[in-house]
DNA sequence: GTCTATATAAAGATAGAC
DNA sequence: GTCTATCTTTATATAGAC
């Protein structure tokens, strides 16, 4: 019947998200993580070797499912305009599903420190393919612009839309229609 | 003929710009910023009375500037449309200005730090308002993400457009191009 | 699995000589 | 205006008891 047994490690691991998030991952310490969960320091050491080695934790599976949508991008497609839209529609998925959602944004909000951290460098390298796969060297700058803002779209869907009553959902569905608009005009204006 | 009188403020305001901007703020220290210049930390105190006073020192400029974006943009305009591309406009010419440029990638690459300084918190409420005067919050959710993205097509257009021949002119030109489709339509469709 | 206690390093900042 | 030297605080991380 105890209570927070086995979970503490999945405690640590939300709580760091949240304050890294919030607050920046620098700016954040052990010792702050700890008296939020009402542990100690060395507690988090039994759970994780090191500070970075918690964003690893939640990293790993991000990349994955990443890496599944860059495979998919890198097939010839049939249709190229509809292949781009599919892409989109499934990393805006990624972006709200359960867990995505606060580690991606994690990610744009620590964007610059993480680039010392190996973590960080897979996930923008991740990013940067999916740019590509999206609108590739070849096409016109302009193409390339577009897909960007395409990903952004759905990335700043989130703080962008200050209407406090709109849903998750229907962050995702706004996002999703500006974004086909912009990947719609890679091909459709030369 | 002494090489460096009076102009070493400026000289470490640029270093710590560059690695503010380059690793983020809390991962560059004092000790670094001096290295670089060739002089001790203390040399910096003399200079600046603390490290968020070197980020105040380039913040201040920048505000009043944008300040006076806001201000037009409070004015009740003759052309709507009009007066947003002329924003947006003079909001290019702003980041693309000589030492705009850097700020503000700098503010792009520290943005949840910055949440904790003041200055930090001046730059944003700015961007906020210039979001606000381009998509008021009468405006369709659709518009104000319009908005935010037609904002961002100037930001990344730093890094989004990756051809390495294009000079900052011709990104200013494209990213113009691709906010003002964006912003066409906050009433375009309704 | 969590604790106390501590090692170690580095940060921001200041005092006072030159 | 820049230096040496030092203070103070805080950080990550570890050792070993319970």
């Amino acid at each position: 019947m105890s209570e927070n047994t086995g979970n503490t490690r999945a405690r640590i691991q939300s709580v760091a998200l949240e304050l890294f998030t919030e607050q920046g991952y620098e700016k954040t310490s052990l010792r702050e993580i700890a008296e939020r969960l009402g542990v100690t320091k060395a507690a988090l050491y039994y759970h994780f070797k090191s500070k970075d080695d918690i964003v690893n934790s939640f990293v790993e599976d991000r990349l994955d499912r990443l890496d599944g949508l860059i495979k998919m991008g890198a097939e010839p497609p049939v249709d190229v305009a509809a292949r781009r839209r599919e892409l989109l529609s499934r990393y805006a998925d990624e972006f709200f599903g359960s867990t995505g959602h606060s580690v991606m944004r994690f990610f744009d909000q620590n964007q610059t420190v993480l680039k010392s951290l190996p973590a960080g460098q897979m996930m923008r390298e991740r990013l940067l393919q999916l740019a590509t796969v999206l609108a590739w060297p070849q096409d016109s700058p302009t193409a390339q612009l577009r897909a960007t803002l395409a990903l952004f779209a759905v990335h700043s869907s989130w703080f962008a839309i200050r209407s406090p009553e709109i849903t998750d959902a229907q962050r995702r569905e706004l996002a999703l229609e500006i974004a086909h608009e912009l990947l719609d005009r890679i091909d459709g204006t030369p």
